[in-house]
Formats: structure tokens, C-alpha cells, sequence
RNA sequence: GCGGGCGUAGCCAAGUGGUUAAGGCACCGGAUUGUGAUUCCGGCAUUCGGGGGUUCAAGUCCCCUCGUCCGCCCCA
């Protein structure tokens, strides 16, 4: 029989690996809780109009990266590939917006369909913020500033943050006709990947990895000068305030985002040590976005961080925590295994973590497992104590035991 | 979608065309029918990701296929 497996690019998480991800879950929330930050959550399954419309028609991701499939309804649905359409689509929808500025913070698994690598799946996950309604560059500080203290705080090293302005979308759109007519000149000096990008994306050549193609590019117009005096006043505020809060940052002309609605500002945080997927956490303003969504014209910031990228680094720092039970009972004997129940069910009532052993087997392989279970103490029952109503305690550390009332020991562990 | 590396047990692996596929970790059982370490003993791949071919003989060579990893594209 065909092995059974899970599908390509989707990965299960073991129990070994769960205690990173639970620390690194409840240190994400904290932070939010005191950057009064509130939870939402959004199906994982949406109408693929939703991605074309607020990602982009252009872009990879809704060109040759969603997972859509049609129903049983015969719709369009498409697997969430990323967190902020979904946001933006359920606080219209909601009228969230009437109520003032939202600020938001989501996790959840998101889907692309692309070949996997190093820090790159078909299934992963992200925990990502959006504050809807602000404009002030104050915005765009807070927001980058909630990002880089939950890294900061969670141990990750070697972390750089690197900043651009794309400026307003009229700013955009005539940078883009700057650097299209003066690549056009020069088509034949680009590799073929640029080449193709000329007319679909052309921004994005100036990200390209390859050296050529960037030599070229150091004549080329560049993004900052097309930026009218407003754009590059905010982007002056935006700095000024990431400095106030001693937050080091470098100015990377060429971060551009691949997504359609980013405009102003654009960063990125991105570790040397992942290999070539190397963006922990990557955002940006999106002024246009939630009109384009069907609200009313409505500024904001977000970003996403790659939970599975950052659990990487986590992991190099040498985190992770086993779930060990404070309590291991040990029963042998029809009379002892009823008592032991009954006790490790009041002392889980009473706050403990309890495992109680099942298997009937030898005391000695029992207490074995005890020790292997990491319990400070282990509680034994058999037959004589049972009759007595007692039981033996054990300090599985300091190896020293001694024999108790069975109610004793409740009021001792309470 | 394109390029390259790698598939031997739950994990790490030896194996260079020749009888029954090393070893270690983990796990299970026993020595110890009521006590954890250590030790000792035993168990744990009818077969090398799958299919086809070459050969007297294939884990080993060839082809196809699937999976996985790394890179490109792109992104978190």
C-alpha cells in the first residue's frame, strides 16, 4: 500500500516542537495586549476575487501562487495567501471603521503554492497587524517599533531592519515611468528575468539578485528623487521617530514590496542567518487599499511576520521548553488503579499537571517512565496502600520517598 | 515553472556487483512476580522510496517516477 503523507510543502509541527511556538504565541499576544493591540480572525477560505482585487493582478502571488479550487457552488475560492486583504475585507464588511481607527493584530496558517526551500512552505504561518484609519508617520513608528520589540524580546539576534519610501501612488506611478523609459533604452544589457519584469513589474528589477543587472542600475533614476516634497517629508518623520526610539535602521533604495497596495513607507527585518528566504517580518503602508476593497478611503499600516522563519531563529538560540507533569502516579493492583484515578483527577483539580500511568505494568518500569517523564514527583499506589488508604510520595529528584494519607497529599499539593 | 544534491528501520548511519543488509540512539520485554541509576540478555528492515531494465548475481549499474533538501523566480 502507498505510503500515506502529508501533501508537499505542508508540514506537521510534533510535539517537541510545540513548546517554541506556544512561548513565542503568548509573548506575541502580550505585546500586542500592551500596544493595545486587539485579536481577529478571518476565515483561511475566501472568494479569489478578494486576493485579485486587493493583492494584485500582476503580482506572483495572485498570478501563479494561490491555491484556489472551485466549490460545490461552482465559486472561485482561494486558500488565504496572506492576512491582510482578509483584515481589510472583514472590517468593511463590518463597519468596523465607523467606530474609529482599528488596531488589529491576526495568526494564523496562510497558503501559496510554490516549490518549497529553506524558510519556505505551501502551508505556513504568520502573525501580522494592521492599524486601519492612521496616517500620521507616528503610525508607521509604532507599528515597526511593535515588530521590533517582540523580536528584540524574544532573544532573536543579528536582526537589521531596512527602510524605503515608495511615496504616494502618484509618486509610483511617475517613478515607473522614469525607470521603465530609461530600462527600455538599455533592454538588452538585462538579464531575462528583468527583461520579463520590464512590462509586468518593473519595480521589482530593482530587487533583482543579479549583479549585472544591478551595475546597470547604478545610473539608473532612482526612487527618492522621484518623491514629491510631502512624500519625502514624511519619510524624514518616519526616520526621526525610529531614531527617537533608538531603533537602528538602514535605507535600502532599492526594498520594494511585491505587493500592489504598499505605498510610503516599505520595510523589511531580515536575519543573515536563514539562508536565501532571509525577511522575518516585512510591511508597509497601504493608503489605497481599503478603497480599493470597497470601503471609504482609509490610510494604513501593517506587517506580517513568518512564524516559521522566526521559530528558526528561536531555535538556533537554543529555545524550547518539553511540557513535563509535576505529578507521575504509579498504581499496580485492581484497587490501587481505581484510587489512582480518582487521586489524579482531584490533584489536576486542584492546579497540578498530572500523568497518570496506564500501561499496568512492573512498578520498576513504571517509575522508570516516571523519571523519564521529567516529574519532580512521583506517587505510588499499590495494593497495601490502597488497603491502608495511603500513599507513597516520592521525590524522584532527591530520591527520598516517604508514606502518606492519600488526603494528605491533597491538602499538601493544593 | 526552472536548475542541482540526496532517498537503507521512528532517528543517525555502514555498505565501492558476490552467500543470511554492520553498528549506534530511541522504543519494547526479561534478569528484578513492590521501586528509578548502571550493567547484562532478548526483541525491533522477509529488504534498501516506487516501477521497469542490464546481469549467472543489484541496496550497489541504467532508465522512468515519486518524495525530500538547496538554489532561481517570488515572498513571511
Amino acid at each position: 500500500m502507498e505510503k500515506l503523507q502529508s501533501l508537499r510543502g505542508m508540514v506537521d509541527l510534533l510535539p517537541q516542537q510545540m513548546g517554541v511556538w506556544q512561548q513565542l504565541e503568548a509573548t506575541a499576544r502580550c505585546h500586542f495586549q500592551r500596544a493595545a493591540v486587539a485579536e481577529i480572525r478571518t476565515p483561511i477560505l475566501e472568494a479569489t476575487e478578494l486576493f485579485a482585487r486587493g493583492i494584485g493582478e500582476a503580482t506572483d502571488v495572485v498570478g501563479k501562487e494561490m491555491y484556489t479550487f472551485l466549490d460545490r457552488g461552482e465559486r472561485s475560492c482561494t486558500l488565504r495567501p496572506e492576512g491582510t486583504a482578509s483584515v481589510v475585507r472583514a472590517a468593511i464588511q463590518h463597519g468596523l471603521l465607523n467606530q474609529g481607527p482599528q488596531r488589529l493584530w491576526y495568526g494564523g496558517p496562510m497558503f501559496r503554492y510554490e516549490r518549497p526551500q529553506a524558510g519556505r512552505q505551501r502551508q505556513f504561518h504568520q502573525i501580522g497587524l494592521e492599524f486601519l484609519g492612521f496616517a500620521d508617520a507616528r503610525s508607521d513608528v509604532e507599528a515597526i517599533a511593535i515588530a521590533w520589540d517582540l523580536l528584540a524580546d524574544l532573544g532573536v539576534q543579528e536582526l537589521a531592519l531596512e527602510l524605503n519610501s515608495l511615496g504616494s501612488a502618484d509618486d509610483r506611478a511617475l517613478y515607473r515611468q522614469q525607470l521603465v523609459a530609461w530600462l527600455e533604452q538599455r533592454r538588452d544589457q538585462l538579464d531575462p528575468d528583468s527583461q520579463d519584469r520590464l512590462a509586468r513589474n518593473p519595480l521589482r528589477i530593482l530587487d533583482s539578485k543579479n549583479p549585472t543587472t544591478q551595475a546597470l542600475l547604478q545610473d539608473a533614476p532612482t526612487l527618492a528623487a522621484a518623491l514629491a516634497p510631502e512624500s519625502r517629508e514624511r519619510f524624514e518623520r518616519v526616520q526621526e521617530g525610529l531614531t527617537a526610539l533608538e531603533i537602528p535602521f538602514q535605507l535600502n533604495p532599492r526594498l520594494v514590496r511585491g505587493l500592489d497596495y504598499y505605498s510610503h513607507t516599505a520595510f523589511e527585518i531580515t536575519s543573515s542567518q536563514l539562508g536565501a528566504q532571509a525577511t522575518v517580518c516585512g510591511g508597509g503602508r497601504y493608503n489605497s487599499l481599503v478603497e480599493q476593497l470597497g470601503g471609504a478611503p482609509t490610510p494604513a499600516i501593517g506587517w506580517a511576520l513568518g512564524v516559521e522563519r522566526l521559530v528558526m531563529l528561536l531555535a538556533q538560540v537554543g529555545e524550547s521548553q518539553a511540557t513535563a507533569p509535576d505529578i507521575y502516579v504509579v498504581s499496580r493492583g485492581g484497587l490501587a488503579e481505581g484510587q489512582a484515578l480518582v487521586l489524579a483527577r482531584q490533584l489536576r483539580r486542584s492546579g497540578r499537571a498530572v500523568e497518570l500511568d496506564l500501561s499496568g505494568s512492573a512498578f520498576g518500569k513504571q517509575l522508570k517512565r516516571a523519571d523519564r517523564s521529567g516529574a519532580r514527583w512521583a506517587v505510588v499506589i499499590g495494593e497495601d496502600e490502597a488497603l491502608l488508604g495511603q500513599v507513597i510520595v516520592k521525590n524522584l529528584q532527591e530520591q527520598t520517598e516517604q508514606p502518606m494519607a492519600a488526603a494528605e497529599l491533597l491538602s499538601q499539593f493544593a
